[in-house]
DNA sequence: ATATTAGGTAACCAATTGGTTACGGATTCG
DNA sequence: CGAATCCGTAACCAATTGGTTACCTAATAT
């Protein structure tokens, strides 16, 4: 049903909402696990295999200082998703714009 | 772990590669099931199924046409997606101009 | 009226997800 | 050294996913 390759996809690994998030939080800069794990109403464990699957989709970084793992958004590969989404613009518009006529009544 | 108006989560409906598939096939036009189905190696009900989930997340939508159902994509909600990751195009130059400086030596 | 066709849905199944607790390896502190 | 801290991972579990086959209704065709 899935590859293993499937787990790196980057589709996939915002598809969640907890993912999301941490991307989110990660803007506002790097943050080692325990502080993410603090911000969310789960275990640092779950947080963790949260970001092996950001990790894998190469969308965070790890750097490693001390004890700690500081986590870095590395957010490239979302460029595949942008350019996905964008060549359904065009689409979208147009869909708006039927609307737009419609409501005001215009038939042409 | 998931609430049900999760399925009708737009990040949720692309995330599955198949999903995307149909979507992209529907850009060419509306389609009836079975002309989607027989683009995709598995059976008709799974498609069925896909397309549900394309449904409620409001990606596509039904029309009736005798024994047909034509399958017609409305691309709108995927504005959201766009307008999240958009938000994230600053930092993904960043990171490649960093990354640019780096090869070319530049320490500044 | 009966047969055929399009397609949704239920029931079922194996694999995956997303959480938990328990444990272990590094690193720092006393 | 030994204790404490940070965090990854393994083992486990319930819920979800994504497929299948079987069956049903609606609509067309003969």
């Amino acid at each position: 049903m899935h590859r293993s390759a499937a787990h790196a996809d980057v589709y996939h690994a915002v598809a969640d909402p907890t993912r999301r998030a941490i991307l989110d939080r990660l803007r506002r800069g790097g943050s080692p696990v325990s502080e993410l794990a603090a911000g969310f109403r789960m275990t640092r464990p779950a947080v963790s295999k949260h970001l092996g699957i950001l990790r894998r989709a190469r969308l965070v970084r790890e750097r490693r200082d001390g004890r700690q793992r500081i986590y870095q958004i590395t957010p490239a590969p979302l460029e595949a998703v942008a350019q996905w989404v964008e060549t359904y613009r065009a689409f979208w518009q147009v869909n708006l714009l039927s609307l737009k006529r419609h409501v005001e009544g215009d038939q042409s």
